[in-house]
DNA sequence: GCCCCGACTGTACCGACGGTATGGTGCGAC
DNA sequence: GTCGCACCATACCGTCGGTACAGTCGGGGC
C-alpha cells in the first residue's frame, strides 16, 4: 500500500529529521518520532544508523554540502557580474542577505549551533565535522578578502581572517536573534551591515 | 557535619546547575546530578522548583542581572574616562573585549543560546525572559549609538538598531565559533573588529 | 510546652527516550 | 536456490523528567 517509489527509508528519515530538528532542535526530535513517521520500526532506525550520533553526522554532511553548493552559487554568479573582486564580493553578499531574507531557518548554521550547544550529545566525528564545516566559511571567507585586499589595500588595518569569520559569527549569530525576537529581516539586515563595514575597508573613497 | 553555614540548598543548585549548563549544555545537566552535588534529594530539588524550567528561568535571571551590571560598570566607566559619547563607546568597547577573553564561557549569551537551542524544553515563561534580555541589549547599545549619532552625524547611511543588534549578534554567534574552533580569542577579535566599524561609521577623518 | 511551618527526606512509581539483543522475513541479484 | 540487503517484531535495559505522598526535624510564635 505504502510503497510506491518510496526514496528509500534512510532517505526519508534525513528528510524528516531535518525538519524537526530545525523546528524543535536535535534533543526535541525522538527517534521514535522519526520511524513512525517514515513508516518504519525502530531496529529499522538503527539498521541505517549505529545510534544518534550517525544521524546528525549524516544531517550535518547533506547540510553542509548544500550549503557550499548554494553559497558557490551565489558568489560565482557575483564573480560573473563583476570583475573587480570587490565588487564580485558586495553583490556576493547582496544576493546572500537576499537569500536569507527568503530562508531564515533552513540553514545549516542552524543545525551547526544547535550542535555545538548540545555537544555532550554527540561523538567526537560529530564535533570534528561541525568545526570542519566553519573552518570551510573561514576559507572561503578569507579567500575572497585576501584576493580583495591584493587590488584594494585596506583603508584601515584590519584582520582578514577576523573579517572573514565575522560572516559566520553574524549568521550565527543573526540566526539566535532571530529565533529570539522573531524578526526574519534580522539576519539579512546584520549581512547587509557587514557589507557596508567591507565596503569602509576597501572602498577608496 | 556537612550543615556548616551552608548557603541553602536553592543556592547551591543554582550554583552547580550554572556551572554544569555552560560546560554541558541545559539538556545535559540532569536533576539526578545537581541534587546528588548539592548533598540534597529528588523531592528536595523538586520543593524548590516546579519543573526544570523552573530552575532554567531562575539561571537566566541571575545571569541577565549580572550581566547587566558587568555591562553597566564597564561602560559607565567609560564614560568617565571620556566625555565624548564616541569615545567614550569605544572605550567601553575595549573593555568590553578585553573581559571576554578573561571569561569567554561564562557568558549569559551561552545560556541564551543553549536556551534558545532547545526551546522546545522549556515553557513561555523562559521564552518570554530570554527574549526580554537580548532587548535590554538592543535598548542598551542602540542608546549609547544615538547619543552618539547625535554628536556625530554618521558618514555613512546606517540603520542604528542594527549596529546595535549587531553586537548581540557578535557575541552569541562569536561565542559558538570559540565553542567550535576553540579559539577563546575570537570573541574578543570580533568585538574589536566591531569597534573598527563604530569608528569608522561615525569618526570623522 | 505546644503547634505550626518551612525545608527538606524517603520510597515508590510513571512514561518517554536512547539503545541493545536476537531472531525472523520478503525479495531481488547472481 | 541461496545469499544478503533492507528491513520487521518483540522484549528488554538504564536514564531522565516528573508525580505522589507520607514522614521528619528544627526554629519561632503563642
Amino acid at each position: 500500500m505504502q510503497q510506491t517509489m518510496k526514496p528509500s527509508a534512510r532517505e526519508r528519515l534525513l528528510e524528516l529529521a531535518e525538519v524537526s530538528v530545525i523546528q524543535k532542535g536535535f534533543a526535541g526530535t525522538s527517534i521514535d518520532e522519526l520511524v513512525a513517521g517514515a513508516g518504519i520500526t525502530k531496529s529499522g532506525f538503527f539498521y541505517h544508523f549505529r545510534d544518534k550520533s550517525e544521524l546528525a553526522l549524516a544531517l550535518l554532511q547533506r547540510h553542509f554540502e548544500r550549503d557550499n553548493e548554494i553559497l558557490d552559487g551565489l558568489f560565482n554568479r557575483a564573480r560573473e557580474l563583476h570583475d573587480d573582486p570587490l565588487h564580485a564580493f558586495l553583490i556576493g553578499l547582496k544576493l546572500f542577505a537576499e537569500m536569507l531574507t527568503d530562508l531564515p531557518e533552513n540553514h545549516p548554521g542552524c543545525l551547526a549551533a544547535s550542535i555545538c550547544y548540545q555537544d555532550q550529545l554527540f561523538n567526537r566525528e560529530v564535533r570534528e565535522l561541525n568545526a570542519r564545516g566553519t573552518l570551510t566559511w573561514r576559507t572561503r571567507f578569507g579567500g575572497y578578502l585576501e584576493e580583495i585586499a591584493r587590488v584594494h589595500p585596506p583603508r584601515i588595518e584590519v584582520d582578514l581572517q577576523a573579517l572573514a569569520d565575522m560572516v559566520s559569527a553574524l549568521v550565527e549569530g543573526g540566526i539566535v536573534l532571530n529565533k529570539l525576537l522573531k524578526e526574519p529581516k534580522l539576519l539579512a539586515t546584520q549581512i547587509t551591515l557587514y557589507r557596508a563595514f567591507v565596503q569602509q575597508v576597501f572602498a577608496r573613497d
